[in-house]
DNA sequence: TATTGTTATACTCTATAACTATA
DNA sequence: TATAGTTATAGAGTATAACAATA
């Protein structure tokens, strides 16, 4: 079998343990501000950048139905909101509200903040994984 | 600001994003055997080594009233079982029956078999990313 | 008194299927 | 015909609060 794939395996399943392990432990999860859906949308959706509910449904890997009540919830809390598409009349794009601009950066101030299971690296070490991680997730989800 | 701790918060982000996007992409899942918890729980269940519900709900970073429901329903299609803890008589272990051996099994071996988003890294990247992550999971959820 | 597990309740997430309006 | 988004429905995950049994 596996002489000389294993490691890509390997490291599969160490991240799949990692982020089951992590599921739910961000600060705005825990303040119960936000599910962790709501943070996923809230983490693609960049200020300025509206994106198709399509996409956003893409981006969950769930069924298109759901982005519905998911963004209609975020919507009705004043964080995002729908839009036309200039190009096609099917499609709506969704977008930050200020509020939600503002939410989303204490998100991403909150995940910065809150390293502590990495604290156990180096700091030769963080900067590794960084830089494996940036090159895993280059060109991804943008 | 952060001039020496950034890259702890820097690594710390980019695997929450990678944990968002990768949430409900695993084998099991997508054939519809497991839900995402559920493959949490057969995970963290390792033949012949019980654990008690209380500790599950801690490992799963939700309250306890959760567990009752879905061992509920493991139990139900015979992949885990209760037993009276020993030593103390308020507390229930659960153990994995064969049936759950068998696909706890399958279930890590579809995580093995799925390393796609990995194939980027050349060989030592990925030998180097294992390093890293074996010890930042090192003792943990055991 | 404190802890383990349960029940009751309410809300969110998720998939499937059927529908509409566009393309 | 195909696609974007919605609705209806049902099942699963989640938190809070109250409870029984045990420590």
């Amino acid at each position: 079998m596996n002489a000389g794939g294993s490691d890509a395996g390997r490291a599969w399943q160490l991240l799949v343990r990692f982020f089951l392990a992590q599921r739910g432990r961000l600060a705005a999860v825990e303040q119960g501000e936000l599910s962790p859906v709501q943070c996923h949308v809230l983490h693609v959706l960049e200020p300025g950048r509206p994106v198709p509910m399509r996409q956003l449904a893409d981006s969950l890997a769930c069924d298109a139905s759901n982005v519905t009540g998911l963004v209609d919830r975020l919507e009705a809390r004043g964080l995002v909101a729908r839009r036309p598409s200039p190009g096609d009349r099917r499609v709506k794009e969704l977008d930050l509200t200020p509020s939600g601009s503002r939410l989303r950066a204490e998100l991403l101030k909150g995940i910065a903040a809150r390293p502590n299971p990495l604290a156990r690296l180096t700091p030769r070490e963080q900067r590794l994984l960084v830089r494996l991680l940036e090159r895993l997730l280059d060109d991804r989800d943008r």
